[in-house]
RNA sequence: GGCCCUGUCGUCUAGGGGCCUAGGACACGGCACUUUCACUGCCGCGACACGGGUUCGAAUCCCGUCAGGGUCACCA
């Protein structure tokens, strides 16, 4: 039998990464066992229902490569995939639970019931509420709500132990008598999560429900409405939660903002983006997908962090591929304990995938984010890509995600700012000058700027001028470049080319003779 | 507070009675390589929450304690 998933988020503006990764449980197991991963849009809060903000929901899946089988936009037989369209169903489901005797209808005031829960809680008492038609039979409940609308309530049987077979949990219980009936349809007829999603499941055929472990609670209640429903439960398997970064909390979606730290904020100014834009958008912080994305961060290097996070394939592997991963994925070896989300860790997996892509996707993956931070201009003439390819070649293994260009690139592209530190400990040094003069003359000679070439005539020079090839790096670095550190010096002074290089030594020599 | 879940280095994890003097990875510290930085290699730091049991033997099984988390709506 093929497998059957789905990931039902709400169209919030964002994609979380707690969320996503629950969502990437679900698609790894169902490609690992063939099946289909099915996306449904929880739509049905008003409030929070703005067809706008599906959008990045959907890009963020595509961007990391999770393709949904049924869903928005590619549809599928059990259309329509937004709950909000699918209203009459649990309508429908409600009033069969009512004639089958497993739902009733509930006059009690909301006002009544928030003080009947609330005595409870002064009295130090569970609040189990029973409705009085609870046991009137069927045909009547039906003839009163005709006649009166109300809110429905599912009966939850007494005396029961109600239990699943968690795939990650094992065995887990509750006692039906500690838990109240609860309302499944308001009176307006709108539908309630807990009862949407388990009409929803059963109609489109759903035999695995993985998700956060948040939900685990509410699964008793799900057990009943199967069971009312006369449908076989899915197979649950509860994943843990994602922490916050240094902290045993869940990882939430509220509050957000307050990830966006100092550190955090300068990062995205740098890519671009204005204290206003930083501001006003929710999904510009590191705690949704958008974030990452905008940051330059390989989507395969994301995914991978995100399935080791709670997941593991061996007792060695850190970095692997999409297809590793689903070749090897499996419920039994999620662990059952929160993990807390590690942003180091992920740059570190980032990085190690981005090592193994080809130097021209790396250029490709580059360019935006100089466009961007408007390091360069579009169209881009060919000598500009010619620079730009040097330039990230040059840089090799120290580019991470690919808004690390902007840490290489621009002093490429406008004029050097002088680090006070740089030039002092370094130009105003004894000798230094003397020595960049003299390194100056020996450029201005060079029948070329190759970097071969470069070496090939400035180390030898070193040499015989006795001094070490460390001295006369440090020198020209912070003379052509304003910094201490930075990609290769023979890079540096190629891709810069003759004139360039001289004139900045010009400029040099003036700034540490003030 | 009730119910439920979970406790292995700071973090992600391996382990499921003897292979454990507890392995790997990130981070951190040191050394080497090197034109700086980065990369790479080597070394180091660092954990079975606690207490009882069961057993010849427990990180592993059982009980209790403690700690952390999740959830308790006519939200999703």
């Amino acid at each position: 039998m093929t497998i059957r998933t789905r990931f039902a988020p709400s169209p919030t503006g964002y994609l979380h990464i707690g969320g996503v990764r629950t969502a990437l449980f679900n698609w790894l197991l169902t490609r690992r066992q063939g099946g289909q991963f099915i996306l449904r849009i929880d739509d049905t809060d008003a409030e929070r229902n703005r067809p706008e903000a599906l959008q990045p929901i959907l890009e963020g899946f595509r961007w990391l490569g999770i393709q949904w089988d049924e869903g928005p936009e590619v549809g599928g037989p059990h259309a329509p995939y937004f709950q909000s369209q699918r209203l009459q169903s649990y309508k429908d489901a409600a009033m069969q639970l009512v004639d089958s005797g497993h739902a009733y209808p509930c006059y009690l005031a909301k006002e009544a019931l928030d003080a009947e829960r609330k005595a409870a809680e002064v009295a130090k008492q569970n609040y189990i509420h029973r409705g009085v038609h609870r046991n009137t039979p069927p045909a009547e409940n039906r003839r009163l709500l005709e006649a009166n609308p109300a809110p429905i309530r599912l009966k939850v049987p007494e005396g029961r132990t109600l239990g699943i077979d968690d795939l990650i949990r094992g065995r887990v219980e509750w006692q039906a008598d500690l838990i109240g009936d609860p309302v499944i349809l308001r009176a307006d007829g709108r539908a309630l999560y807990n009862f949407a999603t388990v009409v929803d499941d059963v109609a489109l055929g759903i035999t695995h429900v993985v998700r956060a472990a948040e939900h685990l609670d509410n699964t008793k209640v799900q057990v009943v409405a199967y069971e009312g429903l006369g449908a076989k439960a899915p197979t649950f398997g509860h994943v843990p939660v994602v922490n916050e970064p240094n902290s045993k909390k869940k990882l939430s979606k509220r509050d957000m903002k307050k990830f966006v730290t100092p550190e955090i904020r300068a990062k995205l100014k740098l890519v671009g983006w204005t204290d206003a834009e930083i501001e006003s958008r929710d999904d510009l912080n590191p705690a949704t997908v958008a974030f990452y994305r905008e940051m330059g961060y390989l989507p395969s290097g994301l995914v991978n962090y995100l399935g080791r996070l709670g997941w593991s394939l061996d007792d060695k592997t850190e970095v692997m591929s999409l297809e590793t991963m689903i070749a090897n994925f499996s419920l039994d070896r999620v662990n059952d304990s929160p993990a807390s989300f590690d942003p180091e860790k992920l740059l570190w997996v980032a990085g190690e995938h981005m090592k193994m892509l080809p130097l021209a996707g790396r250029i490709t993956g580059c360019v935006p984010f100089l466009v961007r931070a408007k390091i360069i201009a579009e169209p881009i003439d060919e000598a500009t890509q010619a620079k730009i390819a040097r330039i990230v070649e040059a840089c090799g293994e120290r580019l991470k995600v690919f808004s690390d260009i902007l840490q290489h690139a621009p002093v490429f592209f406008r004029d050097p700012e002088y680090d006070p530190k740089a030039v002092d400990k370094r130009l105003r040094k004894e000798g230094a000058m003397d020595l960049l003069r003299a390194a100056a003359e020996e450029l201005k000679a060079a029948p070329s700027f190759a970097v071969a070439d470069l070496e090939q005539v400035l180390k030898p020079w070193c040499e015989t001028r006795g001094v070490k090839i460390g001295d006369l790096n440090h020198v020209l670095r912070v003379a052509t470049t304003g910094q201490q550190v930075g990609i290769g010096l023979f890079e540096t002074l190629s891709i810069l080319g003759k004139e360039e290089t001289l004139r900045r030594i010009e400029i040099a020599s003036q700034i540490a003779a003030k």
